[in-house]
DNA sequence: TATGAATGAGGTTTCATTCAT
DNA sequence: AATGAATGAAACCTCATTCAT
């Protein structure tokens, strides 16, 4: 039988989501700058070495946390898109979404903030690729969103890719205007703003 | 008299510039994440217990260097705003200035970041209002030339303040994605999809 | 039959060849310090048991490495006596191979060393009486050329045995002191003081 | 008064020689191998940072605790030379009492070897040089016996610099072999084989 | 024979901060 | 106002060896 392969093959996933679970549950109390990887280990109740067997470093498994992240993420936009009626509807949907994510899921957010801001973190380019790869998917979902709209008649003829990635950048780089309100902002709503930006975005796609 | 107060402050004002200093220098020298607070003691020939007398805390020495960043980004912006001869113009010129300062002087705008994305760093109120008050003046910077645009008759009426703040977010949510050029950009130029974003935004503003 | 203990015995002993050659390669690539068991392992396309499987520790496999490197300067030395014409060349030869197999094979010669100095390492007799029985042969060259000496009428009368082992004792003495170049040797060469050592060993050999 | 700061001084010192009995204590008795920077803290009763405020590295302790070493292989010698009526006996002396060390102080001269020996072990100049300094003071005494004995007629003239170095190699060489008694050495005393090189040394520098 | 997962103590070093002087 | 010694947790990672399969 081909029994025995498969069954350690099983219980090294089990293992390698043992730790994960133990990061990931750290992520949630702690919060991202309080995790070591001995922390993860005594979460896990594995022993160091055995956390090094399974991830090359701790950043590996980081990466790994974020991918989830971005997999949350990426369902969450895609059901927006999906909920939408026209693909205004949509891309409205679509930033909602963003934002409630960066509230609710606010761990995984940082972690997908900690690799998008992080200068230095330097990875094999096997997992940059992997990263990366995710976040094409979202920008996909938006592409869609947009294409639809072109297609619908709403939105005149554009470079989809570009306007995808300055949506995302937009949505994103607004969410940690969130702690200004009382300063930059000047007492406007953060709501009110992100709102204001998706609409104006919006806007500027509307075919005449 | 008043003579010896004064000369007292004088005095602490001259050794917090030279606490500054060392710090800057290490800054330059080694980057953002190599900088201890012995370090900074050393390289200023003062005991560390002395750094800790004039700061609070490490990160408040870092809140200083980022705002003489935004002080001379926010001259590099002022600068463009002069040189440009239509509002159009200057915005393009701000953006320029913007990714050229990203550049240039990585690590004033790694400071900067660090403050920006960093969700736990908590400072007394005086110094946070102090920091976003330098942001603000960047805001007005871009406020103005889109002030300039409305009263030229090339901008159509709008809520200065936050278009003056989406503008800042897509330049600054931008940079980061110079590291993306073969992945998330997908072998699109970063220099010509940050030409794209500001063109769209100020497409945006025109007036018909 | 025989045949299949044989064929055991040989697969067995190819076995050990294929580690012994993973940990050579690595001893070469990256020096002694450097080696770990896992990385023989791998380099051996081996599990980490099968190691231990054939060799009892790490330091056993250095253990035989030491040996190839011992039958290496066998060699050298052997070939260095046969090349002298009398037996006060055939010192000089040996002499000068034996340094140059301390610079040359570096990587050898740190493992030789290793047991040599190294206090605590402790085998199990039989292999500590195979490592020395190398080492013995290596006396033997040194004696023969001690004897042939004698029988020339060049050398005095002698314990050949004794002779032999102080011989070695300086050769082998004085390689560190390449190091100590510009201290100890106060600026005198290296290669200058090793010549004379051997001149003057040889100088109290002689026949009156 | 200038008390204060030699008190400081006096204590800074005083905490320097904390450490290090507490690094010799665990010399002798756990050996060389066994110390960490983390033992040497717990027997010193400090915190790990206090050591490596006084200390820059784990190996500049050794260096001092091998300059201690040296220190009393140097007394040791010295005394040796002083005791002896002549030049012969000094040479003799001399070389049971680093014969003696070895055994007694064996700690210290297993510190001594592992910096004579280790490859790797690389220094900042300015603790080579010191060590070496000591090094030297031990070879100025051989040479001094050397000296006295050219003087009084018994050794001919020599470049005493290198005959003193060569006479500490053999010495020294020969250390490691007493724990070959029964393979190397072939039964033969090792203390005997110790006493033979020497004579064999001097018989090589007497005067005609 | 051969595997390879698991161990876990151990390694060295850094660092922001405090506090007695 | 200034010193600088002291803290000690925390950081990440390695490694020889074992053992159940």
């Amino acid at each position: 039988m081909m029994g025995i392969k498969q069954r350690r093959r099983r219980e090294k996933e089990h293992r390698r989501r043992q730790i994960l679970d133990a990061a990931r549950e750290l992520l949630f109390s702690k919060g991202l700058n309080a995790i070591s990887v001995n922390q993860i280990a005594r979460q896990a109740e594995l022993a160091v070495g055995t956390i090094y067997f399974y991830f090359r470093s701790k950043e590996e498994i980081f990466a790994v946390l974020q991918e989830e992240g971005l997999e949350l993420l990426l369902n969450d936009v895609h059901q927006a898109l999906e909920k939408g009626t026209d693909a205004k509807e949509s891309l409205h949907l679509i930033a909602q979404a963003y934002l409630n994510f960066s509230r609710d899921q606010k761990n995984y957010f940082d972690v997908i903030n900690y690799f998008l801001s992080a200068a230095d973190v330097m990875f094999a380019p096997e997992i940059k690729q992997q990263i990366d790869q995710h976040g094409n998917r979202i920008l996909m979902v938006v592409e869609q969103a947009l294409r639809d709209g072109i297609q619908q008649g709403h939105f005149k003829a554009m470079d989809t890719r570009r306007h995808a990635l300055l949506f995302w950048v937009i949505l994103h780089g607004l969410v940690p205007f969130r702690k200004m309100q009382d300063t930059l902002l000047a007492g406007d709503d953060h709501l009110a703003m992100y709102g204001f930006a998706v609409d104006h975005f919006i806007d500027g796609l509307k075919a005449f």
